[in-house]
DNA sequence: GATGTTCTCTGACTAAAATCAGAGAATGCC
DNA sequence: GGCATTCTCTGATTTTAGTCAGAGAACATC
């Protein structure tokens, strides 16, 4: 497999990656030509740019100095926070991406022109794959502080879609509480998965020695579902109980949420009786966790995850 | 489909590539490793070592200085021409390689950690879907002199795969002539497909006017075999009969040569009584030529290419 | 309003990559 | 033998990329 791996990298770095670097050099460094790119229409943050290209602060602002002098983007401080700078293409900023992004195309294109329909449409597929299966592999889930603003971005967006989702509406204040301190060791933990430097989900857990452990806020980003993270982070949460004592997880949810009903039970939760009067909550789940047993998240019987795509 | 080419292009250079150089550096520039990796255990010649790295002359020459100051490699003069300088690792070079090695084995082995078993092996087979496909889009096919280097080189290769299969042994000045100019516009044409600049595949054609076209000296490395180079060799051959005047195609060949049977057949030949007394030959093919009919050289119907894998 | 943090910028560098022109040796081919 | 070609090397330089330290403005917090 390994072997595999590396024989794809060497193929696919050459005949995709180092040709479209080619193809990106359009009289201009690369770099810049990144960053031209990065910007996109609608304009973006600095910090942005930094950490989605690698970049130091300086070689960023060197290169923005250098795209500013030649007339292709302007930047200016954004409203909200006027440390924080924006740089936005300018009619001729947008001319150049625009010849860009015919380039890339062509590349692209060229790829395919050597191979015909039926040849062309499974290579298309496999691309499909290995970009997704790449991508959740990517996915990293690490402890963070529950107050941290990573952490607080992602409860506002998850209590921002209970809101939207449920018709009751949901009250993070209301119901069992998930105060940072409860989730903050020793009393608990808060996770939250990273995609390339972006927080595309969380999830907390509750512990209570050796009886069972709350398992709360878990989130995934629309943009990241599908890649197992959902899956990863409950797996990750329930070790964390483990490690601290508890045999049984638990979790309440609402019924709307049938995605995250359907990973629960393909996770080897079953609904119990209420164990609490979360008024949000009108379905209850239990898992046992049993000690060192290692959840490979391995694709669940097929009957049990049929609920995920409803 | 382009759309899907470019995403993925982007996920797999930042995901695969980018990260593989940090691996690749070892207190060692990046095109130090890569020169290092691609002299490979046996040693390579020079320039074959410019042209597939890419590299200026200049450029390459300073590399070769820098790895050999540090004693992991030697250069020498080649014993067949001695303007051609090979190098070869030493000792140290291949301790260093064996480093790069085991760090790339790291690399590939850390992409497929973050997925569990069934997702891997998913990956993996996509990933072996995408690099071959990828190869095959990478070959081209040209119109070369049939006396160029490429040319008698791919025509020993054929002559000596010839005589290594059949029982009879193969005399190329036996039979049917297909001397350099019977395939030289306007006699004849000759093409040869490069992978990556090498040689790989060769075919000739022998125009008759308005008579049945001669195919002849088709062969394919035993490398590039499976990416569809014959298919596309001979769909290229009969364009190129058919603007020449021709109706029909006709092919002669050896029944142990079993892959060109099926591929002639898939193609749309049908076997005929012999029309010429080549004596190597025991299977005798035509084809009739449609004017203007594309050969899209898409999947052939199942019962006629089973053959293919005997 | 004092303090610490975040974000961006500049200056001063270093390292690596890449380019160009020209020279010299070996070879192939009349 | 003369001549063009191939292959490699060196010197001189330029362009990119990337790093580090520190300064200043804006903001958050107590």
């Amino acid at each position: 497999m390994v072997d595999q791996v590396r024989s794809f990298s060497r193929v696919v770095t050459q005949r995709v990656g180092a040709l479209n670097d080619r193809f990106m050099e359009r009289d201009r460094p690369l770099a810049q030509s990144r960053m031209l790119w990065e910007i996109g229409l609608e304009g973006c943050e600095i910090r942005l740019l930094r950490s989605r290209l690698g970049l130091d602060s300086g070689h960023a602002s060197r290169l923005l100095r250098a795209l500013e002098g030649e007339g292709l983007i302007v930047v200016e401080p954004s409203m909200a926070d006027r440390r924080v700078r924006m740089a936005r293409l300018t009619v001729a900023g947008l001319h150049e991406r625009t010849l860009l992004d015919e380039r890339s195309d062509e590349h692209a294109a060229s790829i395919l022109a050597g191979l015909d329909p039926p040849r062309r449409e499974q290579l298309v597929g496999a691309m499909r794959t290995v970009e997704r299966l790449l991508t959740a592999a990517a996915v990293e889930i690490r402890l963070v502080d529950p107050a941290s603003r990573d952490a607080v971005r992602c409860l506002s967006a998850y209590y921002a879609e209970l809101n939207r989702r449920s018709e009751k509406g949901y009250d993070p204040n209301a119901g069992i509480s998930a105060e940072p301190h409860e989730l903050r060791p020793p009393a608990g933990a808060f996770f939250v998965a990273y995609l390339r430097g972006e927080a595309i989900g969380c999830g907390g857990v509750k512990h209570h020695g050796g009886a069972p452990a709350e398992i709360k806020r878990m989130w995934v980003a629309e943009s990241a579902r599908g890649l197992g993270v959902g899956r990863r982070m409950l797996a990750c949460l329930e070790t964390c109980a483990r490690d601290n004592g508890a045999v049984t997880a638990h979790i309440e949810t609402n019924g709307t949420l049938v995605e995250a009903i359907s990973l629960y039970l393909s996770a080897g939760y079953v609904e119990v009786p209420a164990f609490n009067d979360e008024p949000f909550a009108d379905h209850w789940f239990e898992k046992p966790l049993g000690p060192y047993k290692l959840d490979t998240g391995s694709t669940p019987p097929r009957h049990k995850s049929r609920l995920r795509r409803a």
